[in-house]
DNA sequence: CTGAAAGCGCTAACAA
DNA sequence: TTGTTAGCGCTTTCAG
């Protein structure tokens, strides 16, 4: 059914030995058989089969991708930017989404593990990092990371900051801050230097913890309109949150930016939908995928690699939640 | 350094035929020798190597996945009910995002077949569709289908006539209609179904082709409103074009719904975070993944199907972006 | 019920 | 430069 290496070796009259040779362009081959071979690769078109190199060489061409959920638009971005930069060395992705929940990421890792992945890109939790440890193969982690393994993510100690400084500078005076889960480095990062920007310039704040969704980001909204009716500054986990702040406000007849600013975190493509625009903090999402990408393929092919930290920086992108120009 | 089945077979003091029949529940083994080769695993933590297995079985777990565009989140939300089940029944998702390109799309299929992949489940062009005939695996195809290939879709005619239906019972008179690439089956459906509703009740009506994301569906609906001024109903392609339409709508200070009704298609996030919420034809997303995994479960069990093609129903969920109620 | 042996498709010594 | 042989880790006859 399937042709086999042994196919073309009988259709090119040579051994099976010499068409892997001009396969792997290893050894030495005689130009005109090389031609032979490939005419019968051809004329069969013949595909080699992964799993026999696999297993033989120990090795494949296929990394692991382990997200907490592409269902939050964040990730895919992420996740197009390694796969397409993989795609183009030569690699294939094979993903899990975990949920955040540490016996899926075990599973998961398991899996890719027995199918021979050459490297793991991984989204986890802190807590959880210990699954990632002392894997036979290298480990980038992304976004969630951690000081021991090689990690990319983007400046979040600058975003949260740069998220205080745009409503201090843009007059709010009574600020509050939802702030995510803080198991996660970077939602941990961004409240932690948002907060204490806001202390070292006296600005009164209270937060109010809450999940990355729109569901909880709404449910947080109206808790906090009720507790802190003269709020004039959201800071918001991620846009997502944002959004759905924005939307309590307008039913409850807050007119943004006027009465209440708000500014999300992340920059998806629902911050320039939603009405009035979120000015949010950009983070470099598809490049930090693709940025993970190369660093695995480094490691697999056991080059240096010039950091084992490698963070992107962030920007704001001001747009119409927030009161803008001036001062 | 990985432990096998030989190191297995040792530590229990049998030959690895055995472990082999244990881990398969394949033959007859005496109960004593089981357990002695179950502690053996669980002491050394032993897992089986997939690679090994699916050489020689030329079968494995693991099912190829090609999308157009995870970063469409129509998509995510479907590739989660694809590996949520097809996690729960034991098998594993190798994914490729093809953005509609055929050429991708052929590398994928390649590739996810030289890894043994024993299904495919698919999203592609009809006009590509012969790339997914004559394989030696069975197919399911998701969303973009076609009448020879099995299939998971949603009931699209009664979607546009939805869409339809409602814009001229909320008394709209003059219809443009945003129209989707009509390559993809789903796409074309509505279109026709939508215009074929609107004929039938003497509506007048335009259409403009638009593609499915947020920055085309800005440009048409420009273009829209520059053409037909007088416009007081749109029918979108999807919920990504609807916001546009809405987005550029606001800018304009064209009020919906009551000078303007829109509609979208999809009920992504999206459509109940943008302002006002979007009234939509809900899809069934998350839903016909799962169908489709059920599907080629089955398939690849070579049990009978009931039908081939699976077509789950749509409704339509009225939300601000329209005048409900009355009549 | 269990072990020995062969083989899945490919690659890498080792000879020739 | 090329072919022969052995073996990657596993499963499955076939004897016993």
């Amino acid at each position: 059914m399937t042709v086999t290496i042994k196919d073309v070796a009988k259709e090119a009259g040579v051994s099976a030995a010499t068409v892997s040779r001009v396969l792997n362009n290893s050894g030495y081959v005689y130009e005109d058989t090389r031609k032979a071979v490939m005419e019968a690769i051809n004329h069969l078109q013949y595909k080699p089969n992964e799993v026999a190199r696999s297993l033989y060489k120990r090795t494949s061409k296929l990394i692991g991708l382990v997200l907490p959920d592409i269902t939050n638009p964040f990730f895919p971005a992420l996740a197009r930017g390694v796969e397409d930069k993989l795609q183009q060395l030569g690699y294939r992705v094979i993903f899990g989404n975990t949920d955040g929940d540490a016996t899926k990421e075990m599973d998961y890792i398991d899996t890719f593990l027995q199918h021979n992945v050459v490297g793991l890109i991984a989204s986890v939790d802190r807590l959880h990092h210990e699954v990632l440890t002392n894997l036979r193969v290298p480990v980038v982690t992304v976004d969630r990371t951690t000081e021991e393994l090689p990690a990319v993510y983007a400046d979040h100690k600058s975003g949260g900051r740069l998220a205080a400084e745009k409503l201090v500078r843009s007059a709010c005076e009574k600020i509050v801050v939802l702030r995510g889960p803080q198991d996660a480095k970077p939602l941990y990062d961004r409240f932690q230097s948002a907060t204490q920007y806001l202390s070292e310039n006296n600005v009164s704040f209270h937060y109010l913890d809450c999940q990355l969704s729109f569901e909880d980001g709404r449910q947080k909204a109206k808790e906090l309109f009720d507790q802190f009716p003269d709020t004039d500054g959201i800071i918001a986990c991620n846009d997502l949150v944002a959004a759905a702040v924005l939307h309590e406000a307008v039913t409850r007849g807050i007119s943004v930016p006027t009465d209440l600013q708000v500014i999300g975190y992340d920059n998806i493509t629902i911050s320039e939908i939603v009405h009035p625009s979120l000015t949010t903090i950009h983070q470099p999402t598809y490049e930090m995928g693709m940025k993970a990408a190369e660093m695995i393929i480094k490691l697999i092919s056991k080059e240096k690699l010039n950091t084992i930290h490698e963070q992107l920086p962030v920007f704001i992108k001001e747009r119409n939640s927030t009161v803008n120009g001036g001062i």
